[in-house]
DNA sequence: ATGACGATTATGTATATACATATTGAAACG
DNA sequence: CGTTTCAATATGTATATACATAATCGTCAT
């Protein structure tokens, strides 16, 4: 045994402990079991578990907070700082939090639940090629007492059957798919429109107000599962989206 | 004197030796003076001339290698980094392709250019702390005969010196930077809103029409770079973007 | 020529140590 | 009781050192 031990073997793949501390860490922190506000432990409590130098433990947790996801203290310690802003593209649509983070309370409220066999533009919209079962859906985000978006929703019902049987009369069917069908990509289009009369009434806005709308359709495994319309009321909304270069 | 350097001066400001060489090495990356592919100073070559230990030199190298500016090989030395080529979502934001893909004819056309002193907005819109020279841009994209986009930008001198040289007449700001300054980083605001006078004026659409507005906001090596609003009028346009679930 | 092999070199990761600096909390003081 | 001072503490930055690892180059035998 070397009297450096570079090296560590997790999962199989070979990486060095300063990678491992960070990714452990970080896991904490995205799991949620560290949350926000949480005092990680000091750095030689971390040298301790891990056996190594302070030096290692400082360099991993100069570069979690580099990248924002802990605050650095002297003499208080390290803490997971509040959740930014730089949230992944496709969290913003999570509007339950977007909502909260404006300080504001959030509900949903359904106008419209309709189970059907798929028409011809229900299957344009989710890519579909053969009929068969959707569930048609129209809802209602508040931000308060004023109505922050329209959703307009399709969900294929052969990708999830167990959509049928819900009610969706005040839990929104975005949070309802994620805790249940892990999706495996995402396409977004995003445009600006004037509000018709249907989209004013709703949005209590007056008619001919642009709106953002975002359209989604996700797919699991390479089957279609939803399409949902967002119309959002333009001052109330802004898209924020973070990226860094793929590889070259 | 203590035995340990632990800061320097510099412009008035007292920043680390590690930051020092960082900073030093970034600004010959940003200005051109090492171009893609250059080989820079060896870590041995870098100690002896900032007269500090290896780890100090290369930790800031690690840092470089890691905000995608420059690339390392064993045995060999560390490399400038050619730009790298752009992620999905931005390709969207090459107006030319756009507009070439529609079958039209794409023309780009300054409407005015004004070297100043950032102005607070200038530093806000850029993620500025500090004032210095930036480059005002705005320009109009042509599909055909008719006004595409409506393009406003800044750009930070400091980070890229060798834009003040450029008159951008008839070529874009957007694939000139491209070309020349590796970004690590890059943010999108995405909204709708109704156009003013101005932008009515020069997108030849009603005032109050609905508009498609993205601000982009880059940064090479966490050195704020650009900061560019597209204006779109709404039936020209739909942003399309796909995604992958990112690792955790 | 060519291919194997070992020396050399530059980076990669870790160590132990030292001192700086900001902040907190408690003790000393007016 | 409020304020000032000071020691303790956690992080920040730098040092010198050690060994690992990958890539390259020259040497030498085939």
């Amino acid at each position: 045994m070397s009297l450096v031990e570079t090296v560590d073997i997790e999962g199989g793949e070979i990486i060095s402990l300063h990678q491992r501390i960070l990714s452990d860490i970080r896991e904490k922190i995205l799991s949620g079991a560290w949350a926000p506000g949480h005092r990680i432990p000091f750095e030689h409590e971390l040298t301790a578990h891990y056996n190594c130098s302070r030096m290692t433990v400082n360099k991993a947790l100069s570069q979690l907070a580099k990248a924002g996801l802990i605050e650095r203290r002297r003499r208080s310690g390290s803490f997971v700082r509040q959740p930014q802003s730089q949230a992944a593209v496709l969290e913003l649509h999570d509007i339950r939090i977007e909502v909260e983070a404006l300080g504001l309370p959030y509900r949903y409220e359904r106008l419209e639940r309709l189970r059907r066999r798929s028409s011809a533009e229900d299957r344009a919209l989710l890519g579909l090629s053969a009929p068969g079962p959707v569930l048609a859906l129209e809802g209602l985000h508040f931000a308060g007492e004023r109505p922050f978006a329209l959703e307009q929703r399709l969900i294929n019902l052969s990708a999830v059957a167990k959509a049928a049987e819900e009610e969706f009369l005040d839990i929104a069917p975005g949070p309802w798919l994620i805790g249940r069908v892990p999706w495996s990509e995402a396409e977004h289009r995003i445009r600006a429109m004037a509000a018709d009369d249907t989209i004013a009434d709703a949005l209590d806005i007056d008619a001919s107000a642009p709106c953002l709308v975002v359209e989604r359709r996700t797919w699991s495994a390479e089957h279609p599962v939803t399409h949902v319309r967002f119309v959002y009321p333009a001052e109330s909304h802004t898209l924020v989206a973070r990226f860094t270069p793929s590889q070259g």
